[in-house]
DNA sequence: CTCCTATCTCGTCAGGTGTA
DNA sequence: TACACCTGACGAGATAGGAG
């Protein structure tokens, strides 16, 4: 939708082309790129909404920052700063803090409720710079994904059978992930990101667009629900301003018929 | 119960916008 | 100017509600 935006800088007074430019719709005979350079496009949810806010009192600005409700769960916010954030296929989060602690929660749960139950372990001799992670999975084939920062690399145990025999009366038949550093061996099926500087084979650069364009539908997606967050907090700040203003016609009107009787007294 | 339709939600794509 | 972000558009899947 393209809104035609006229010199008036208040956003309430956008019209949609098929409003302004009803014959050149109708017949079709703009082209795309000339109707690009008659229009410009509507300005975003936040900034219409935060300009409305300082408008008008008493109406919420849209943070530039996730709001609490949603986005990043607030207890990973509050309870440590984690140095990495994964999301799993299932929606939960993973974060890794400084000393290592790992938390898990799940989005739209609030607070200590999102904590998954974890088992986390460095027992049983675990190779040389890797930290396993334990924890029920919870999507239908058992299988989770992880989207990890070239910086680090999580890794799901293929040989969970063999752990040692203390782990495994811990863990049941949990999967097993380990968090490595890049340089510790990695068993088969691993993407490790690495460097565009240090691909060579079509296999790695091909892993590497692999790697990427995951990335980018993640971050796409994740903004995508912000946008639409917006766009309802948006209509909700355009259906109490129509509230209002509804409220205010309705006492002018009032305030105009008093008005009229005081000026006119009957002349019988 | 089954089918159809309307509505909603979500992921993805394309392209505009903002900024360093 | 490159890059990240934002958002409309579109399609797919889920769900609700009504009709036969």
């Amino acid at each position: 939708v393209w809104w035609h935006v006229p010199t008036v800088p208040a956003s309430w007074e956008v019209a949609t082309i098929a409003e302004t430019d009803e014959s050149a719709e109708s017949e079709g005979v703009i082209d795309s790129h000339k109707r690009r350079e008659i229009l410009s496009r509507r300005p975003s949810y936040r900034k219409i909404l935060n300009e409305i806010s300082s408008d008008v009192p008493g109406v919420p600005k849209i943070e530039e920052e996730k709001s609490e409700e949603e986005g990043t769960p607030p207890n990973i916010a509050t309870m440590a700063v984690p140095t990495s954030i994964y999301q799993t296929s299932t929606g939960q989060y993973i974060a890794i803090a400084q000393g290592g602690t790992i938390q898990i929660s799940n989005p739209g749960s609030d607070g200590v409720q999102g904590l998954q139950a974890l088992t986390m372990t460095n027992s049983g001799a675990p190779p040389p710079g890797a930290t396993i992670v334990q924890y029920a999975a919870q999507s239908a084939d058992g299988t989770q994904q992880f989207f990890v920062p070239g910086s680090q690399v999580v890794v799901q145990d293929e040989e969970t059978e063999l752990a040692p025999s203390h782990m495994a009366a811990a863990t049941g038949d949990m999967p097993t992930y380990q968090i490595r550093a890049p340089t510790t061996a990695l068993p088969q099926g691993v993407v490790m990101a690495a460097s565009p500087g240090s691909l060579h084979s079509p296999q790695q650069l091909a892993e590497e667009a692999t790697r990427k364009r995951e990335l980018r539908l993640m971050k796409n997606r994740e903004a995508a629900k912000e946008c639409r967050r917006r766009k309802k907090e948006y209509v909700k700040c355009l259906e109490s301003r129509v509230a209002v203003l509804e409220v205010q016609n309705k006492k002018l009107i009032e305030e105009l018929e008093t008005l009229k009787d005081i000026c006119s007294p009957k002349t019988d």
